[in-house]
DNA sequence: AACTATTTATAAGA
DNA sequence: TTCTTATAAATAGTT
């Protein structure tokens, strides 16, 4: 849109690529900021550089639409790999985790209250003993087995964590604190 | 940018408020779909019409930027997924291996389709007798049990994995090799 | 949904 | 990075 037109493809040069990103998440932020402005609406737009940097809008705020959303879509439901996976440090993660805890709770005594049915776990289980003695007893074709069994199980905890897929992943981006907010 | 400029406040008409929402939503996407493209950006929107409906856009998708963006501030600690396959140090292996186990859930979630319904129970069991049956009954506090149990067992494989041969991790890894793509 | 008159965004260049 | 400007693109009002 300028004096010549481009191949949508990517900008081979890098310093080149680098102006055009900061122009054009400019503009989109703009757009963004009009479209919410005009139109009442609620918008969120995360963007990360060619150079890996994060860059943020939100209307009225990144975290206010994000509760939103995690509220309106599909009933939202634990999700137990973000649990395994958000490993607290210090204080500040294990504050983090227990306020993401809450909510869970909350969702989940909701859910029990309606009586809702959950998906039936098809496999069955194998090799759970091994979990009954200490691991350096265990021999490679042992640890094989646990690992496969592991597998299956990592595969149950996603599982019944998809439902909420988008949503818990954004319960956390909530809190997650935003480097570089925007505004326009 | 029509026939004439507008003023940015809200439209009053509600009904061409939803044709300018309309109109400039698809344009805010494809402005956000072009600056992914141009620039090897990484993008994620979400959008409330006026209305209260939901709409998103992301680049490659919604769940991989929204991952990339929560991996930022948090030094992860090896997963179970991780530690089962092989050791990754960076940010980047990790990200590969959480999308590939979306893609694997996907498959599985095709094939449970089939799978009966059943009750929600209100169970309280602990440890390594929870392995034994479907995750999908366990609550939430059996989850968190379940939780610590396996942080745990994480630490001692990860001990162990520590004093293995490296024949033995190379044979761990070679089953589930990682592809280390690079990115931006 | 389509159609344009205009406004806006922006690719190059400085 | 910021500004300038020629041009491409988006879109407000209309059909």
């Amino acid at each position: 849109m300028g004096r010549r037109k481009i191949e949508m493809k990517m900008v081979k040069d890098s310093s080149s690529r680098q102006v055009t990103f900061s122009k054009r998440r400019t503009g989109l932020f703009k757009k963004a900021n009009e479209l919410a402005t005009l139109c009442a609406a609620q918008v969120v737009i995360v963007v990360f550089s060619p150079g890996g940097k994060p860059f943020s809008f939100g209307h009225p705020t990144v975290e206010e639409v994000v509760e939103r959303f995690l509220n309106q879509g599909t009933p939202t439901k634990p999700s137990i790999p973000n649990l395994l996976r958000d490993t607290p440090q210090d204080e500040r993660d294990i504050k983090k985790l227990n306020h993401q805890l809450s909510k869970l709770l909350k969702e989940l005594e909701a859910e029990k209250q309606k009586g809702e049915m959950l998906e039936k776990e098809k496999t069955k289980v194998k090799g759970a003993e091994n979990f009954q003695k200490p691991i350096s007893d265990l021999s490679l074709v042992e640890l094989l087995d646990l690992k496969k069994f592991m597998e299956g199980l990592q595969a149950k905890l996603w599982s019944r964590a998809d439902e909420m897929e988008v949503s818990s992943s954004l319960l956390l981006l909530s809190q997650n604190p935003v480097s570089n907010k925007a505004e326009n």
